[in-house]
DNA sequence: TAGCATAAACGACAGGTGTAGTTTTATGGC
DNA sequence: GCCATAAAACTACACCTGTCGTTTATGCTA
């Protein structure tokens, strides 16, 4: 059971292991945002630590690690998402798309996106 | 501008001032959820450095301080959410919306609630 | 083979949080 | 006027995170 709450910056390094599938220390330093300027032993901190908590998984590949996420996207989004329902919403993700809705997060043009998705999802898993 | 991104315990020491109005050290230990028993000095600090952080104000009153909160359940909600929506959908609140749909985070009797939603709000703001 | 480059390992440090004990201080009652 | 009590203030400590520097091991190259 990895940890599924994520900061930015473990974000960051996860995403770039979820788009190359896999990556060295190196490779994610240069593959991170341009706004990260990490030296490249910090990187490799943040990815032992995130060794440590399951995160991710890595192997030998002569003498560097190859590092790779144990966890997809969709996973540690319903994880985090899960989360902020339960602290703030008392668990009820309705109520989130609710505050979505009548506090203007939404604009008009995400109105109709989301009206679309709800038709298409009609009479869904029933 | 007061810090809005709040921990669960931070939440929970918030939410006592945010359904009374205000109240003092004492109070608000008294009326965090059972399942936190916290030692009278530990809510002191932690609406001590909720104060540091412009959550919270006090005011004296006798000899006993007594908070009150500065940012409304809403806006923390709001910020909070935004956060995410940030870090985990590219800032696309839409996004947010069609996770939820598509990875079964909402049941059936959400799906309707959504709806109504979206009903009450046709022809909304444009 | 000696040395250089590279990668990993280790150690460090500051800042935030959860948690609480100890010390100080003011006060209200006797 | 003195003391017990209550509240605030201060101190502390462990753990997590962001951020690196330094040390060590190792393999490649001249």
């Amino acid at each position: 059971m990895p940890k599924t709450q994520l900061t930015d910056l473990q974000l960051d390094v996860v995403r770039v292991l979820w788009s190359e599938g896999e990556a060295t220390v190196a490779e994610v330093r240069d593959r991170l945002p341009e706004s990260r300027n990490l030296a490249t032993t910090t990187v490799a901190t943040v990815l032992s630590r995130l060794e440590k908590q399951n995160v991710v998984t890595r192997r030998l590949d002569g003498r560097q690690y190859v590092y790779r996420p144990t966890v997809t996207e969709n996973q540690v989004r319903r994880s985090m998402v899960a989360d902020l329902v339960g602290s703030l919403f008392e668990g009820d993700p309705a109520a989130l798309v609710s505050h979505l809705v009548s506090d203007a997060e939404l604009e008009d043009g995400d109105l109709e996106r989301v009206r679309a998705l709800l038709q298409m999802d009609e009479g869904g898993a029933a």
